[in-house]
DNA sequence: TAGGCCATCTGGTCCT
DNA sequence: AGGACCAGATGGCCTA
């Protein structure tokens, strides 16, 4: 027997009209059934649904249920049929009435009824309003995380690792997404580059284990050729944990869709990187797997604060952000203020779009 | 089996 | 009033 997740009722008159839906199907009902009587509904709609006892709204696992609901919600919204309008005309009648009650009740004890000691009578189409709206609610939520989670994919392909089989967790995409920033604004600071084994530490840091062997993968290093790099961090890259378990690595060998190996993979600079990047407003690099991280340095270090409308307007135009006039020593990856600053590098990077 | 990760539900708060 | 946002709770799935 399949579990109904969503149940909504509508009164009209002494009947009423449902609609609910199960993992597999929504089933509703505009015309009225009596709940006295057994529903007759055509045989492939028939349930085995206890209509004596309304099925709980949490019963069933949510992961099957949001197409379901989603299908519920626009059934009951744009087409809310005759039921609904009638239950609202019925309800505020209803409301109405029960107020007319309500003064009668305290008219006949004297006015002395306490709070409290008048019950009103459930008020099935305002518990019903009240449902839907909840429901209404639940699918606004569930969108709204399913365009978070999009923007976290979108995050996951333009990080240095990426694997469409062996996805980073949330937590970790946004640490590596941080790092990866830090890094190239580091890179950009300085202007030069940096040694692989220090830009994978940095990449690294405050990753989990999985996340840095997959990282380690990403870039065709051995683990273990960190773990006795003298004076390194408190972090270290553990051997071939993909060996085990093959998560198929863009940029490795193993690429699961056959693309070329990553630039971070034989690290060349950053340079290269960006002059192989497509324009920044280019959005649709991200929608066709371009597996390079768009290093738009427009959108990733652009501030809030004041730009320059000569580089506003240029796609090309290297808006250079620097740490601040605290020495990049102190600065770990998680301690970071970007001041909008430019270096001499930022002249070498713009030069080719400023022909 | 425990722990990590995730999707969803839910009620509260803030904003328009 | 209603929507967006947020955080806590819950339960399912997967892996070590």
């Amino acid at each position: 027997m399949e579990t109904c997740s969503s149940f909504v009722t509508f009164l009209v008159g002494d009947q009423y009209s449902f609609i609910f839906c199960l993992p597999s199907k929504v089933y509703y009902s505009l015309s009225n059934i009596n709940f006295a009587s057994p529903p007759t509904l055509p045989q492939e709609d028939m349930l085995t649904l206890p209509f004596d006892k309304p099925p709980s709204n949490q019963t069933s696992s949510p992961f099957k249920t949001s197409w379901a609901t989603n299908q519920l919600v626009k059934s009951v919204k744009p087409e809310p049929g005759r039921a609904l309008e009638e239950s609202e005309r019925e309800d505020e009648e209803r409301d109405g009435e029960e107020e007319e009650e309500e003064e009668e009740v305290q008219e006949q004890s004297g006015g002395l009824t306490t709070r409290g000691s008048y019950k009103k009578k459930p008020n099935h189409a305002r518990l019903d309003r009240v449902r839907l709206r909840r429901i209404e609610a639940n699918a606004r939520e569930r969108n709204r995380m399913h365009g978070l989670n999009n923007a976290l994919d979108s995050l996951r392909k333009v990080v240095p690792c990426y694997s469409k089989t062996q996805k980073l967790s949330k937590i970790e995409t946004l640490r590596l997404a941080k790092n990866y920033i830090w890094t190239l604004s580091e890179i950009l600071r300085t202007g030069k580059r940096p040694d692989l084994l220090t830009f994978v530490q940095t990449l690294c840091k405050g990753l989990s284990q999985p996340t840095t062997n997959l990282v380690a993968s990403c870039l065709q290093l051995n683990g273990r050729s960190f773990m006795s790099e003298p004076g390194g961090e408190s972090f270290s890259l553990y051997p071939a944990y993909h060996h085990h378990h093959g998560p198929e690595v863009v940029g490795s060998s193993t690429a699961d869709s056959g693309r070329p190996l990553r630039p971070f993979g034989s690290f060349s600079g950053p340079y290269e990187a960006l002059y192989d990047s497509p324009s920044p407003d280019c959005s649709s690099s991200l929608d066709s797997g371009a597996l390079s991280p768009p290093l738009n340095f427009n959108g990733i270090f652009s501030l809030k604060h004041e730009e320059p409308v000569g580089y506003r307007s240029c796609h090309y135009g290297l808006r250079y952000c620097s740490i601040s006039q605290r020495s990049s020593a102190d600065l770990g990856p998680y301690d970071i203020h970007l001041r909008g600053q430019f270096y001499p590098v930022q002249d070498k990077l713009n030069k080719p779009f400023h022909n």
